[in-house]
DNA sequence: CTGTCGCATAAGTCGTGGCTTATATTGCGT
DNA sequence: ACGCAATATAAGCCACGACTTATGCGACAG
């Protein structure tokens, strides 16, 4: 059920591409700025949204505020792709063979 | 890049309910219908767009025409989350066990 | 203490998209 | 041939959401 916040909230380009540059490592709001080409209150409304689905995380130092992402927010939308993956045995050799890579 | 198109066809919540009834089994527009409480235009605008993005494919047979989802156009959503799991090693363990289930 | 910086919130605008009703199209039954 | 059933398309409406500018507020510098 609440793979429905996570569909709404990544539905939107610019957003996800907020998300996306947070995974790497954290950010201040006008480091995120630059690069967008839109206004900084828009960016703080594209945080808050993605805030409260849990998609980032904030933290607070004097006047800055620091972001970065929280890709365990993503668990419902890995499980919904996960449901319709096994309907797809191709797809599910192809992460089998990244799985074993990992492990020595 | 595509997965702009998925993560836009998806978000409706109504869309993705439609998708996923017709991943076990294809289905007359009509059965469709039954079950929402939306009218049968609203369906066939949905099913254009789901098959806008490949998601779903349709049988003609005779007046009747018959979806059936294609799980595989979720490739550019899988692989989008598959970039995103990398930095989530708990769900890794997740998504084994799972896959150790599915084999004798 | 005052100005400025970093960020958040408020208020308003505007486009997009999902819904409706109405209409067109094609196929089947009688 | 006629009418109805199954679906698609057209046109219009309305709500939501993404953006803007304007404003508020705390933190640091001078």
């Amino acid at each position: 059920m609440l793979e429905a916040d996570l569909f709404r909230t990544l539905s939107d380009p610019t957003r996800r591409a907020v998300f996306e540059r947070l995974v790497p490592r954290e950010m201040s709001v006008s480091e995120l700025k630059s690069g967008f080409a839109i206004s900084q209150p828009a960016i703080s409304q594209h945080l808050a949204a993605l805030r409260g689905a849990g998609l980032v995380c904030e933290r607070r130092e004097g006047r800055f505020a620091y972001y970065r992402a929280e890709p365990q927010a993503l668990a419902p939308l890995v499980d919904w792709v996960d449901r319709y993956r096994l309907f797809w045995p191709e797809r599910i050799e192809k992460l089998k063979r990244v799985l074993e890579d990992m492990e020595p």
